[in-house]
DNA sequence: CGTTCACTTGATCGGTGTCAAGCCGGGTGG
DNA sequence: CCACCCGGCTTGACACCGATCAAGTGAACG
């Protein structure tokens, strides 16, 4: 029976490049599908080793870096729930992979997926559209980390996280509207995400707390009190003799 | 006859998305193509600005941009012959394209392109993995735009440039060689490039040059008498206590 | 109740941005 | 052919932002 498959209940297919699918494919390409957990802190994989699978994130938030020699970190994306994670049609991966939170995949062998892709043009179509979307957040954020300073940094990466989770049609809303943000992240992540150091990164935080903009009423909780405030100092005017 | 279709003598259909594609299926989509150019500096399209147009670049090189209300602009991408430019899917553009030199294109209305595509699974792979390609190099630039400082940008730059011209097989090489790399850029965009500041690069430039890295023989022009100092420099250990 | 880890805050230093001259080379017109 | 001009480039002086080093604080957990 068809639903005994693992995917029938599945709340990722609502929205996950598998809702183009059919039950009769789907359960067809579940065939080949594992379910995996990693807990917070633990790495999936490592720049430069053989990435053998492909996996949808059914649960938590899994950050990608590269390295340099020496250790530097620079954080070049995220995956969330219904995300994608793991590279197609390369023998190995770019980026290294790390749990931000406790993380439940979706896991299918690389080679097999990509088999099961060649007979489902439909499925490809869904990954092209991501990866142009990948590639347009990941531009977005070069404008940040090349021209924007540590204050502008700090407000485009609170709209990001707001935007991330405040669904959809939120866009015009009450000027005073409190909204609460989730943030997995430790200010030192933060920092690796916007080229800038853990210090500084809490030295933003703290001003955008006494300008009343943004409270911590607990660590990985953010509240936005003034989002218009918030959205003009994550694009600052510095052109004409600029307001302090 | 086929012989008469304009992609006939097409050098970039050796290498292009187009290879794919039977003379037959080209010359098809060939009979939606116009053949445009635009002189340097010339802008195709503005950001926000309606994309009506994919094309594949068949000679010439293009800088896509992003800008701040204020003016800050960051160059995120590159487009020289054999690559595409346009997003598909996409209302609107989400960047701005400018000529860096002159620049002639093969041009599609987008609408078309996209039907096209659905019709041949193979054309839309060729997209995909040129996507995901797009993707890698813009993560290793937020690496560099990230972490890296002034003479590591701008040694990873002059790489950057090297590996693009020089055409592969190139891995190992005498290590004395000279190779002389063509840089239509100016200073400005190299600065824009690398989220820094037409001065900063000069200066750079000028250190590479007195340390008998590079050489300027003419502007759009530079000459690299040492490669692999150049490669140690782009990735500098600033862990232990540094030399200088 | 104590330990630990994340975070905050302060003081100092250095790398880059900024402002300001000068230089060089290519193109134009006398 | 030379003089001039202009845009791109180089170089210098200085200021400032953010990195670094260093305590100190607070909260979660055993």
């Amino acid at each position: 029976m068809l639903s005994k498959f693992p995917c029938f209940h599945c709340q990722v297919r609502k929205a996950g490049i598998c809702r183009t699918l059919s039950d009769e494919h789907l359960s067809q390409l579940a065939s080949t599908m594992v379910q995996r957990h990693f807990a917070a802190g633990s790495e999936i994989i490592h720049q430069e080793e053989a990435s053998r699978v492909f996996a949808i994130v059914l649960s938590g938030t899994i950050k990608l870096s590269r390295v340099l020699h020496d250790g530097r970190q620079q954080i070049v994306g995220m995956a969330s729930t219904q995300d994608t994670f793991g590279e197609l049609f390369s023998k190995v991966s770019h980026d290294s992979a790390e749990c931000v939170t406790d993380v439940t995949l979706c896991c299918f062998p690389r080679k097999r997926f990509e088999a099961f892709l060649n007979s489902h043009p439909e499925l490809q179509h869904q990954l092209l559209l991501r990866a142009m979307d990948e590639l347009d957040q990941a531009r977005q954020w070069m404008l940040a980390l090349g021209q924007k300073g540590a204050e502008e940094k700090v407000a485009t990466f609170l709209l990001w996280l707001w935007e991330k989770q405040s669904h959809p049609a939120k866009t015009q809303s009450d000027p005073d509207e409190i909204f609460l943000v989730e943030c997995p992240f430790t200010r030192g992540e933060i920092a690796e995400f916007l080229g800038m150091t853990l210090e500084t990164v809490s030295r933003q935080f703290s001003k955008l707390r006494m300008a009343d903009v943004i409270r911590l009423p607990r660590t990985k909780q953010i509240e936005i009190t003034d989002l218009h405030a918030l959205r003009q100092l994550a694009e600052q005017d510095r052109s004409s003799t600029s307001s302090r």
